[in-house]
DNA sequence: CTTGTTAATCACCAGGCGGTGACTGACTGG
DNA sequence: CCAGTCAGTCACCGCCTGGTGATTAACAAG
């Protein structure tokens, strides 16, 4: 049966430069199998997201995910529970150095902030883009996650300044932020978004004016 | 080989109440497929949308789906084709016997006219949803088709009032209607929105007055 | 060297998908 | 009456998906 030669065809694939293959390492392998779901689906998309295509991007066997993670569902909620951190790495926790005297001065910082930190996610993208496509369990967690992190956020920014009197600052904020969220999904998908360019850094300038002016003129 | 038995089983389902089954009806079962599409899309979503499920809807051989519209993608751009009609259909074209006196009373008409009619318009948010998902060719004409006929009834509308000097018009409104379209989608697959509820009418009804607020804010 | 544990792989399953070519059966014009 | 046209159906293909035992291979302890 040709052992020799069997054994050549048995030898793992060698990428070249990957001196060493990583074996039998549970914790290192978990973490390959996260990084892979995480990257799949930041840059795929969540529309080919599956067992088989996060376990061929990790290198390993699909079954080692029903394993560790108990299927799709625990790996999107290990997905889920490390967007709890994300507002931290990608968002500046402080005031940049500036004073925020009002409302309406923490809600363009806020605006601006978030409009930047989305534009440079895709993985996040791809999470609110799930989010208003589909409405199965897992997406359902992410979501609550995600949107907790944010608020969570936004109330540690915001100090003791509050809203202006009058004004429904929840519902606002809503639109706010959605105004924000689909107008970068948009873009990611079609370098604009209702007519406006949004390719060159002089177009998300002028995004960037619009949005100043919104916040501006509802919170002064 | 039981050929009586043979023929009860060949002869079609008969749901109840179905007395007789159109044949040979070219127009018709053209028709039937384009409806079938539009609702599965509209029900069901994009990501179950293909070749069998429309013909199982339409209930008819998949293979006339190929014969009269060339396949998938000349069946989704014949779905465009009729999005050319749906803004005539489905929002008002006049001003509903109000004067509008300034550019800022027609952008919070159209704004609240928009939020409704894509509130109750299931497959316009499907293929909204699915812009900011995919990439497609056919998803990109779509896209066009729906931008295009929501410019032409914005200018329709428009008449001769112009926006206010110093104001990025096309920008401000590309993140209102992002605002709508967002805050929607969410709606619909959520009830809520970066924990704004979303569900009863009067919730809604904040909504609506937060975004009157915002147009108001930026154009007066 | 043997035994047990556990990381990792393999082989296989049913079922759905998009897609294609051959077929049936009704109507129609010569 | 017969041949052509055309709506509609069927059977099949290869491929991929999610999912499940059974199996192999590395390592540590006795």
């Amino acid at each position: 049966m040709m052992p020799s030669a069997n054994a050549v065809l048995r030898k793992p694939i060698e990428i070249s430069a990957e001196p060493e293959k990583r074996v039998r390492n549970r914790a290192a392998t978990e973490q390959a199998i996260l990084d892979a779901a995480k990257r799949l689906l930041a840059e795929e998309g969540f529309q080919n997201f599956g067992i088989n295509a996060v376990a061929r991007g990790a290198g390993c066997d699909k079954q080692l995910i029903y394993r560790y993670y108990g299927g799709l569902d625990g790996l999107v909620e290990a997905i889920g529970t490390d967007l709890g951190s994300w507002v931290k790495d990608r968002i500046p926790d402080d005031t940049g150095g500036m004073f925020l005297l009002t409302y309406g001065d923490l809600m363009e910082r806020l605006a601006l902030l978030f409009l930047d930190a989305l534009r440079a996610d895709p993985l996040m993208r791809r999470i609110v883009a799930w989010e208003v496509s589909e409405n199965s369990e897992q997406v359902r967690r992410l979501s609550e996650a995600r949107s907790k992190a944010l608020a969570g956020w936004i109330e540690r920014m915001r100090g003791s300044l509050t809203p202006p009197k009058g004004i429904d600052a929840v519902a606002v904020n809503a639109l706010i932020f959605s105004a924000i969220q689909h107008l970068v999904l948009s873009a990611a998908v079609g370098d604009q978004c209702a007519g406006l360019a949004l390719k060159t850094a002089k177009d998300w300038e002028k995004a960037a004016t619009a949005l100043r002016r919104i916040v501006r003129g509802v919170y002064g």
